[in-house]
DNA sequence: AGCACGCCGACT
DNA sequence: GTCGGCGTGCTC
């Protein structure tokens, strides 16, 4: 027999191997494969009577590395769909979903090892020299103990592998597997506060499909208890014998989410993020794997986690763009959750103050599944929105006039206030008033963002630093910083109110873990009166006594050529202001602009989100955008413009003979052409219906790949991208 | 992606 | 005389 292997490998194409000798290897099993010079894991998609390859090339794998198939058939089905629909090699999409440790060769199950003393261990320990005594310790510790683990031998003295490995040596100690099967952690559920009545019919009509697929939309303000929700429904699916599944965008922004999870199930949360060692993710792995995790919390890549018995999955802000995978194999896992429930027929949660339009258009076309949260919970009223026409108001350091006497009322009143720019460090331009010189980044089309801190020019494109200029590289003439970051507003702010303690929150402040929980801390306990940051502040974070937020610049993205860009503004503004005014007092959001006529503007202030997304659906329905059409966008970059443009010239002639439907649009430079020293380029696909995009996407890729020029970029390809550069 | 092989420049 | 630059080719 011969297995069709997936390999680690950009390669888009299967190996055909020999089997091994001993037991039959399944789909879904590890195998060691010999691949060139190398030996890699590779996991066998199919066991096949004959290979279309020539004998001589063959070459035998391992016999399986797993007793029972590490990625089940159900995970497998979707790895290959994935594969297909992102066009990506299925064997590196494999590799994104295994835990670093299993594509080493480690075990599939825990296999905590156990040493206990042999039957001549204690006649010979008196053999063992009296300078060993540490081994003597440890002989003395199992002894006591009858059989001891490696982490516990490790606490009781330095080097215990080597330690057991020398007592083992001398047969006076052995190694065993105990026996065990896995037990179901039940976790002990505390109960919830009673739930309003929006809350309950959500409850209830989302638990009502338990069992089956749908693809729900909660849909609730800030403050309106999502997340009260979604753990009545988790505890119900716990009542059923069944896990959860609950996707968030960075566990680091989220530890209110996690310490009410923690509070509500105990031991019954698992987490799985980047930060976590491997071994880590191979435990959390495992335990999701055997049902010993009846709660699994993570970021993207959590949503290959295996699940004994999945019930439910939840994404909580589903909106978030750091559910696309940007480099690499590009999925959504967003999309890829529901394909997922789908196909386990499960129900899936789609949580969000602001849907993405795509997810909003779903529930258009399953009104059902629909659930709104429109009041805040605890009677808390919405904030009211107010634009500042910056064109009319004065300002200073980019703070307007009438801001400055909002945020004086607020602080007078011992209020708390926060001030929202989206742009770190202390001016986003290096600039000579005398010659017109300003600092660019030598490797990307960017200028260089001074920083107060540490007094240097930062890129935030490719991460280059130099000191900070004082004079202009070409005249000598003094530079100025010209524009605001946050820095320069916490500095401009903290002048003007001399006595208001004030905290900046953004990713320079905030650099080492447990500084963010720290300031949150600080807020909580009315130990800060203005808090200035950036996204950061945004995202999951309660401040309940804020009763003012500033947006400083809500222009960037108002004429942005990207279609998504309103929509981004919109959930950026809509998320903001919704951390105003969430207890008894009112809030207040006053958001600046230089058009404040703008109708997205006009839009989001008479009618919200709702008001917002609705007209901006009907505008990608008429120009033919997405959700209403599909995208996928060929990006190629090389050490000049040449090779890239040459290569995607040569991919949209092979395009020509496409379905009439498609349309190519390009090739053209990227936006920001120059970035970290390689120039990039697109072309993009746009198609009214996904079928023909991607049969078409399939035969165009295989072209690309025999193509010359292709050896002189690297190109990808994104299939709904959400960036179109 | 790795990792080899394979021909042309500055140096232990 | 070698070490090493990255072009080209292959991986069942």
């Amino acid at each position: 027999m011969f297995l069709r292997i997936a390999i680690d490998t950009p390669l888009r194409r299967l190996f055909d191997y020999r089997e091994g000798e001993g037991p039959p290897a399944e789909p879904g099993m590890r195998v060691w494969a010999p691949f060139g010079r190398r030996r890699l894991i590779g996991v066998v998609i199919e066991r096949v009577p004959e290979s279309s390859q020539p004998p001589e090339k063959l070459r035998s794998a391992s016999p399986p590395l797993d007793d029972t198939p590490a990625l089940d058939a159900e995970l497998l089905k979707l790895l290959r769909w994935a594969a297909d629909y992102y066009h990506h090699p299925l064997g590196e999409v494999i590799a994104s979903a295994l835990p670093t440790a299993l594509r080493m060769g480690a075990p599939l199950r825990a296999t905590d090892l156990r040493w206990r003393i042999t039957g001549r261990g204690p006649h010979a320990i008196d053999a063992l020299p009296t300078r060993a005594a540490r081994l003597r310790r440890l002989y003395a510790a199992i002894e006591a103990e009858g059989a001891i683990t490696v982490s516990r031998a490790n606490e009781l003295i330095d080097g215990a592998a080597a330690a057991l490995r020398a007592l083992a040596a001398r047969e006076l100690i052995e190694s065993f597997t105990p026996t065990q099967s896995v037990a179901p952690t039940t976790p002990a559920v505390t109960d919830g506060p009673p739930l309003n009545e929006a809350q309950r019919n959500a409850v209830a009509s989302i638990g009502a499909t338990f069992g089956s697929f749908a693809s729900h939309l909660l849909h609730g303000v800030t403050g309106s208890g999502k997340t009260e929700v979604y753990m009545q429904l988790i505890a119900q699916a716990l009542l059923r014998g069944e896990q959860a599944l609950v996707l968030v965008p960075e566990i680091a922004l989220t530890p209110q989410l996690l310490q009410r999870f923690t509070q509500r199930f105990g031991a019954g949360v698992t987490t799985v993020h980047s930060a976590m060692t491997d071994l880590e993710r191979l435990e959390a792995w495992r335990a999701a794997r055997e049902g010993a995790a009846p709660i699994v919390i993570g970021t993207r890549s959590a949503v290959f986690t295996p699940l004994a018995r999945p019930g439910l999955i939840i994404v909580d802000e589903e909106h978030d763009a750091s559910f696309k995978q940007q480099d690499g194999f590009r999925y959504s896992a967003r999309d890829l959750a529901i394909m997922r429930a789908q196909r386990l027929n499960i129900p899936i949660v789609l949580g969000s103050a602001t849907p993405a339009l795509e997810t909003l258009e779903r529930a258009q076309r399953h009104p059902q599944w629909l659930s709104q949260l429109r009041e805040r919970a605890g009677g808390a009223r919405s904030p009211a929105l107010t634009l500042v026409d910056l064109r009319v108001n004065s300002q200073t350091h980019g703070v307007s006039t009438p801001a400055l006497l909002a945020i004086e009322r607020r602080v007078q009143a011992g209020e708390q206030v926060m001030v929202f720019l989206n742009r770190r460090g202390y001016a986003p331009v290096l600039f000579c008033p005398k010659c017109g010189w300003s600092a660019h980044c030598t490797r990307c089309d960017a200028h260089l963002t001074a920083h107060a801190r540490g007094a240097k020019l930062q890129c935030h494109h490719c991460g280059a630093q130099t000191p900070w200029l004082d004079v202009c590289q070409d005249c000598h003439a003094p530079a100025k910083p010209v524009g605001q970051g946050t820095e320069r507003i916490e500095e401009f702010l903290a002048m003007q109110f001399p006595s208001a303690p004030l905290l900046r929150i953004d990713r320079d402040a905030i650099r080492r873990k447990g500084e963010l929980e720290d300031a949150l801390e600080r807020v909580r306990n009315d130990e800060v009166r203005i808090l200035v940051g950036t996204q950061m502040l945004t995202k999951g974070h309660d401040f309940p006594n804020v009763t003012l937020v500033v947006v400083l610049n809500a222009d960037q993205g108002l004429f942005s050529t990207d279609f998504r860009a309103p929509e981004r503004l919109a959930q950026t503004i809509v998320q903001v202001a919704g951390r105003a005014g969430r207890a008894e007092r009112p809030g207040e959001v006053l958001i600046q602009t230089e058009y404040p006529d703008h109708p997205l503007l006009q839009l989001l202030l008479a009618r919200g989100y709702e008001g917002f997304a609705a007209a901006a659906l009907a505008e990608r329905e008429q120009s033919a955008w997405p959700p209403y059409a599909r995208l996928a966008l060929l990006r190629a970059e090389g050490a000049t413009l040449d090779a890239p443009m040459r290569f995607l010239q040569r991919a949209y002639a092979l395009g020509e003979k496409r379905p009439q439907s498609l349309r190519l649009l390009g090739p053209a430079p990227a936006p920001m052409t120059r970035r970290a020293g390689r120039h990039r380029a697109q072309l993009l696909v746009h198609a009214p219906r996904p079928a023909p995009m991607h049969q078409f996407l399939s035969q165009w890729i295989a072209q690309l790949e025999a193509l010359p020029e292709t050896r002189r970029v690297r190109w990808s390809i994104d299939v709904d991208p959400l960036e179109l550069f």
